[in-house]
DNA sequence: TGGTTTTCAGAACATAAGTTTTATGTTAAG
DNA sequence: CTTAACATAAAACTTATGTTCTGAAAACCA
């Protein structure tokens, strides 16, 4: 991997400023852009501040095209514009849910991320992944490795799949949800498996589970 | 949802030109690479029939910026440029499994697909989606509704789960698959339940299972 | 400090790319 | 057949956008 190091304060500046306006407009900025955003005085030192961040492999500059910067990976290659998420930590059997906060963390910080649609985007808001670790979510027919993408919330209608934390056994799991009374009735997706059911105040919901991704590649 | 019905056979080339060059290049056409490539004479041909595609929801175009074009979905809202693969059919028990073309098929035609992630394209090349109907699944930790991510491919090595015709049972199924001399272990991935024996010969390989996506938005 | 490299400025320039105008060919309905 | 709406052409034009050149300021180093 090309060495990331430190940059003068202005390139970090375009630097940020090239990611961010891709993020937001979908398409790379223009030499203008950067040069009326970052308070730079002349195009031409947009133009060699882009070509520094080529050399230091942190974008591709297409000649030949308007809004031809591309921005790269770690593995130097462009990256799509889909929204990704933080994989925010592990879930497994026994160990505690991690905390995730609501804010928008410091940008992308030294998380894992996954891409994922558009679509889920708009239609949920604020997402975080989770890693599954171990087996023990077989009966939401959810594997070791496995990646749930899940809306923070605290409440969950019937049926949903929720990120659960029952307190008493201290034990994170992934069930469907159904408020019973003053009980609450975990069911397994699968639906050979019996459910378990708790009191309503053992059981913490954390988050629904609104997509989930197995990687065999 | 904006009715998309047919259109005058230049501005379909157009139209199915600007998706194929956005898919392949992230970046969307200019009005004389469209000219170029359907051998239009004309760029205010493009652009007038650019304007009917805007008009019909097809398009959105930016009018102040260059390669200003966006491609919309059915919900009207711009495309991301990751990479889409189509969703050439269902896999069920006891029905066929779809055929799929290695050709790239008649572009995106009428089928629906998802979206994955730069990474997996890179990766594996070519790929289609399968949808899973039904619950026969379950052993491979499939659930009704998911979308497996498929290479074709004849064969697997040992391990892989692959999408696999077993021609007796006129049956279609996703297993681990190991080679074991003249017969071919199918191992559920749930590995709690029994794997399936069968003669080499009476296994079909048609592709390897490469990702898994269940959507419960 | 003096030289060297890096970074910045300003302006002119070159090319990429969208738009407009005017004219002409096509098609379908009355 | 006539007309209006639709579709195509060609060329000129405007704007968006990348590039280059010259020189100066700033940072770096021996």
């Amino acid at each position: 991997m090309v060495s990331k190091k430190k940059m003068p304060p202005r390139r970090q500046r375009i630097w940020e400023f090239v990611q961010e306006f891709y993020s937001e407009n979908g398409i790379p900025p223009t030499v203008r852009d950067i040069q009326k955003a970052c308070e730079v005085s002349s195009t031409s030192v947009v133009d060699y501040n882009l070509e520094k961040l080529s050399q230091a492999g942190y974008i591709n500059r297409r000649r030949d095209v308007a809004r031809g910067i591309e921005i790269l990976d770690n593995d130097g290659q462009p990256l799509s514009n889909a929204p990704r998420v933080q994989i925010v930590g592990a879930i497994a059997a026994g160990s505690p849910i991690p905390v995730w906060s609501t804010e928008d963390s410091a940008s992308s910080e030294e998380f894992d991320t996954v891409e994922i649609s558009p679509e889920l985007q708009r239609k949920h808001g604020k997402l975080f992944g989770l890693a599954v670790k171990g087996t023990s979510m077989i009966d939401a027919l959810i594997d070791d490795g496995d990646v749930v993408i899940v809306k923070p919330t605290n409440q969950a209608a019937n049926g949903e799949m929720v990120v659960a934390w029952l307190k008493q056994e201290e034990e994170a799991t992934l069930k469907k949800f159904y408020a019973e009374g003053d009980r609450v009735r975990l069911q397994p997706a699968n639906s050979t498996m019996d459910p378990i059911y708790s009191p309503a105040d053992n059981v913490e919901i954390h988050g629904k589970v609104v997509y989930v991704i197995r990687n065999l590649g």
